[in-house]
DNA sequence: AAAAAACCGTTGCCGTGGCAACAAAGGATC
DNA sequence: GATCCTTTGTTGCCACGGCAACGGTTTTTT
C-alpha cells in the first residue's frame, strides 16, 4: 500500500494530507485493492456500488448506453481518476457503465466508512471529507461546463469555446485533443461532417490551423468573441 | 428553532434524522437565520460562501448572468430548498446569483461544521453527511438530466421528453409547468415561436392539448418513442 | 505485403428551426 | 374603462447544419 502514497496525495481524494494522516486512514479505510484486464467492466450501469474506486494504474472509460445499444464517452481517467463517488453511496444506480482500456488497478473504499468519522478520530478524515464533496462539486462543474457549450447557438460558437478551453486546459495554443472527430462531434452535439465543415472554414478564415487532432489557435481574441454568442 | 423541525426534517439535508438527533444538531451547529426581502440577493456570482442555505419561508431563484447582461434561471427553490452546497465549502465561486422572488428566511450553516464530527459526536453528523453528499449528488442528476435533453436531435423529442418527465414528476398527465413560453424554449434550448410552432403541430397531430402553461398527454406512447431519438 | 477497417475531408441536397414582424389576448396600472 | 405592457400564437423567409455518399489516407489485422 505504500507504494501509492505519492500517487494518493495527488488525488483529489486525498489531497491535502501528509504522510502520516495517509497512513493512518488507508489503514482504517482498509481499502481493498483490485486489478482488471482490458476491456472488462468495472461497474455495470444500473449497478449501485457503495464504493469508491481510485485509479492508480492503468486507464478507464465512463460509457452511457444509450437504448438502442450505442455507446457515448462521457469520461475518461488514468492514475488518480476518481469513480463511483457521485452515486453518494446510496442505493443510486449508476448511469455510466466503467470500462479498463487497459490492465488497470484500482482502490476501492467503502463509501460508509468514508462518511463516517471512525473511532480512532483521525484528524485527516475532515480533510478527507471535504475532497470527497470536492470531488463530486468537481464533476457537477464539469457538468455544467458541459452545459454551456450545448447551449450556443451556433457550430463555430461551440468550436471556438471548445478549443479555447482546451488551450487554457492545457497552458499553450498549440495542442492535440484526445478525440478522434466523430467523438468530438458527439461531445459538441453536431454531425461529424459538419464539424469537420466548420474547422475546414475557421482554417481558411485564418483563424486556426488543424491537422487530424491537433490544432494551433492563431487568433484568440476573435475566437472568444465567436465563442460568446 | 424549534419552529423549523418539521420542515427540516422534510428537507433532503436532515432527512432520516430523528428530533433528538436534529436538536442535538441545531445546537452544535447553530445556524443564523436571516431574512431577505423580495428582490434581495442572498449570494452574488463570483462570490465563495462557505455556508450552505436552507430555505424555510418564501422562495427563491437562482440566476446565471451572462455576459451580455441576460438573466438565465438556473433553479428555483421554495421552503426545504438547499443551496450553496456544491461549492462544497471550498473557495469555489459561485456560477449564480441568488435572488429572493419573495420575503424569505433563510438558515445558513456554516460549511466546515458541517465537515467536522464536533465533540459532543452527535450520532446524526452521519447521517447529515450522508445527506449533504447526497444533495450534492441530486444536483449533479439534474444537470445529467438536463444535458441528456439538450442531446435530443430535434425540437419534437425535447418537448416529448420535457413533458413526459413533467407528467412523471406531477404523477399525472395533466399539468401545468411553472413556465412562461420563452422560459420553456430557453431551458428547452430553442427558439420561442419554434416552439409555439412545435406545440401546435404537436397538438394538430393529436398528441396533446395545450393552452399557456397546462398541458394534456393524449398519447404517451407515441411521445416516448418521439423522446428518445 | 495484402486486405480490411477505421478515420477524415468534401460536397450536394434539403429540412429543421432561428429570426423578424405582426396580431390577438390577457393583466396590470392609472 | 382606457392605456400600456406582457405573453402567446402565427407565418414567411432563409441559413445552418443533418444526412448520405464518395474518395483518399492511415491504421490494424491476418
Amino acid at each position: 500500500m505504500q507504494e501509492y502514497h505519492a500517487l494518493l496525495k495527488r488525488t483529489t481524494l486525498f489531497a491535502g494530507i501528509d504522510d502520516a494522516g495517509l497512513d493512518r486512514l488507508l489503514s482504517c479505510l482498509a481499502p481493498s485493492c483490485r486489478n482488471f484486464s482490458k476491456g472488462e467492466a468495472l461497474l455495470h450501469a444500473g449497478q449501485s456500488a457503495g464504493q469508491v474506486g481510485v485509479v492508480v494504474a492503468g486507464a478507464i472509460e465512463a460509457y452511457r448506453i444509450a437504448p438502442d445499444g450505442t455507446r457515448i464517452l462521457v469520461s475518461r481517467m488514468g492514475p488518480g481518476g476518481v469513480f463511483g463517488d457521485v452515486l453518494g453511496g446510496s442505493s443510486l444506480t449508476s448511469p455510466v457503465t466503467v470500462v479498463a482500456t487497459e490492465p488497470v488497478s484500482v482502490l476501492f473504499f467503502a463509501y460508509h466508512q468514508l462518511l463516517v468519522q471512525c473511532r480512532n478520530n483521525c484528524p485527516a478524515h475532515t480533510q478527507l471529507l471535504q475532497n470527497l464533496v470536492r470531488t463530486i462539486s468537481d464533476k457537477y462543474f464539469v457538468l455544467s461546463r458541459r452545459v454551456d457549450l450545448l447551449l450556443l447557438k451556433n457550430l463555430r460558437a461551440k468550436v471556438s469555446s471548445f478549443l479555447l478551453s482546451e488551450a487554457k486546459r492545457t497552458g499553450t495554443a498549440t495542442f492535440t485533443v484526445p478525440f478522434t472527430r466523430a467523438q468530438l462531434a458527439e461531445y459538441l452535439n453536431c454531425d461529424r461532417s459538419a464539424l469537420s465543415r466548420e474547422l475546414s472554414r475557421m482554417q481558411a478564415e485564418g483563424l486556426i490551423e488543424t491537422y487530424k487532432s491537433s490544432f494551433k489557435l492563431l487568433d484568440s481574441t476573435t475566437l472568444a468573441h465567436l465563442s460568446s454568442q
